[in-house]
DNA sequence: ATCTCTTATGACACCGATGACATGACACCG
DNA sequence: CGGTGTCATGTCATCGGTGTCATAAGAGAT
């Protein structure tokens, strides 16, 4: 591998000179470029960064660790993959300030937390990120450097700067829009409450519910999540069964997220009932190729990973800056309604406007 | 940041004799020894990476892209994000053999690749891997300096080794399972021919029949894919309406992929025909949050994400250190038949031994 | 007792860039 | 015309490890 040395022989100038046009920190002469770049092209010169960085003392490195290490050991889902938007989101926003991700995988084993981060501090990372597969809370080595530090999708009680999805406000903005659509009896299936999304959904569709003037109903709501054991659509079955039998039924189904809905449409389709004239169905998590490619599309509510992850690296660039204006506690993210034709329009109101509101 | 030096000076010996202590390349008095782990616990040390590279010029890094460079302009369909589980493969390869990973995303955009590629080059990776969402050719920038290179999930025209999935194999296997399970009459709702999968699933279907002794009827097989745009549901519709007025139906439909089968059972069962016991599905991909939430589970052909992975690692691997006994040509993963209720078998027979047959 | 051989350790140069500093050639200014 | 900037370039040391070689101290072998 051809060396500045090289470079420098065949143009026939100093290392310095070759490194002044690589990097345009100090004027040159115009015919004195032209002979560097040929010979850099000459000789397939491409600069080391191993020799760059001991120099400067900056290794332009990001470290991310990905994986499911949870504090309960609890099974790993296999749901998602969310991390590959959040990477993305994440890859975008480093793209232009210079930076080069690297990424490594934990495997879902808690074990190889902490290896990674050695590897990482080894390469010098200027900054490492964590990113969880769903909103949980972890535990991870503390980081005896100052290297900085921020989760993605998870929290730990340090007070490690997080990025997290706003669950709450989600399923409430889905409630509430539902509400105006003219629905009054809501179900919920949802997800255990053990887990921050399960817990923080339920919340927001209490607080719709209120701020609707709906009485809260225990009878329309069931906890439909099995931790991805069998007999979860047994479960549905009978809940959606019961719900449908009372006085009052409700005219929509909430579901904990879109993987349920999917079982809740066989389920009502199993049962004659047809989505959505005679009963209404939401999800969450906007899975698309679950919510696009269901038949009717599934109304449900965005995760907004993508920008969860723009916000994870512009956080985190802002730290390894200094910047003072460090925001304190978790970013809470909210995602758009995507409002398809899995839910009628009980009362066709002027709604429309409500459409898209937080798209980012 | 401490340095080897601290160490040293900190421990009472010579820099060199702490290095040795961190990579054990030769005997440490026992006193010593800990002498220095002391120092470098006291301290926090943490060995560059950077430093060590430039006298050792090993880098221990792979390069790793992903993306949806193709060919073609085709609109990238973000449907199995498979590069994820190609990526665990990888990483889980090479976990042991002390290769640290750097994954770069293209975000589907071409121009991408060649920069990321010149990023990888200088931070000098001993090889590099480039994983494409879906089975396709590809045309990469030729790396001009010796660094191998690997294609996973897809291929180019010159004859850069890759890793693909036997998709030929695959439906090849899944068509025999369901001759011997009574089937005679298999519509095949297929992918669009332009793309690799649909070619050779499509002709893998036709060995089968013929093995089996079944002459391939055109009526039973329509391309049903638009590559994304909406109508697929409709066409979908037609197909099958059309196949299942015939003289003779087809007992089981087999569909380009899962996603289309996931529409396939809402098609059916807005039909009112019953799965499986009027008609059986089959998918391909076993993209198992489809496969395994759908009631009933879904009889899909599993794409060997993970095993072409470990493979592409291990190929690599086998290029890096120089082995003579170099594959030629594509490397074919076979991924097993996933049987799930989602078939009826017409004849009972005694198949159960062929159930799991190509595990990895 | 002398000669190997192994173990344990240090001295020193070097990997390939770049920061700090110096220098020569002009240009412009009063 | 000397003083002062700016441009264009070179010299040299240095970043933090490790490869090479040297050396000293004991353990066995002859």
């Amino acid at each position: 591998m051809a060396t500045i040395y090289d470079v420098a022989r065949i143009a026939g100038v100093s290392p310095k000179t070759v490194s002044r046009v690589l990097n345009g920190d100090a004027p040159v002469g115009q015919a004195t470029r032209e002979a560097v770049q040929a010979a850099i092209a000459q000789l397939d010169y491409v600069p080391s960064n191993a020799a760059r960085m001991m120099r400067s003392q900056r290794s332009g490195l990001i470290g991310l660790i990905t994986g499911a290490i949870s504090m309960s050991p609890e099974p790993t889902q296999p749901a998602g993959l969310p991390e590959l938007f959040i990477v993305q989101g994440i890859q975008k926003s480093l793209a232009n300030s210079g930076m080069t991700l690297m990424i490594a995988d934990t495997g879902g084993v808690v074990e190889k937390a902490a290896p990674l981060i050695d590897t990482f501090l080894r390469h010098r990372v200027e900054g490492l990120i964590y990113v969880a597969e769903y909103h949980q809370k972890v535990a991870l080595p503390v980081i005896s450097d100052g290297t900085p530090m921020i989760l993605a999708n998870c929290f730990d009680d340090r007070g490690t700067p997080a990025i997290l999805p706003d669950d709450w406000r989600g399923q409430h903005d889905l409630v509430a829009r539902l509400i105006t659509a003219g629905h009054r009896r809501i179900g919920y299936l949802t997800l255990r409450p053990e887990i921050a999304a399960g817990r923080l959904r339920l919340e927001g569709y209490r607080a719709a519910l209120q701020a609707g003037g709906i009485a809260y109903d225990a009878a329309l709501v069931e906890n439909c999540d099995l931790e991805g054991r069998d007999g979860e659509t047994q479960l549905l079955w009978e809940a959606i069964d019961r719900m449908l039998r009372l006085a009052n039924p409700p005219t929509v189904f909430c579901c904990g997220n879109d993987k349920m809905a999917l079982r809740v449409y066989g389920i009502l389709r199993s049962m004659g009932r047809k989505v959505p004239t005679e009963v209404s169905v939401a999800g969450y998590d906007n899975y698309r190729v679950i919510a696009e490619t269901l038949y009717p599309p599934l109304t449900t509510v965005d995760l907004p990973y993508t920008a969860m992850g723009v916000r994870a690296a512009q956080r985190l660039m802002a730290m390894i800056s200094g910047e003072t204006r460090e925001e304190k506690g978790p970013t809470l993210v909210a995602g758009p309604v995507y409002w398809r034709d899995s839910v009628t329009e009980l009362r066709p109101a002027n709604v429309s406007l409500l459409k898209s509101v937080r798209e980012e």
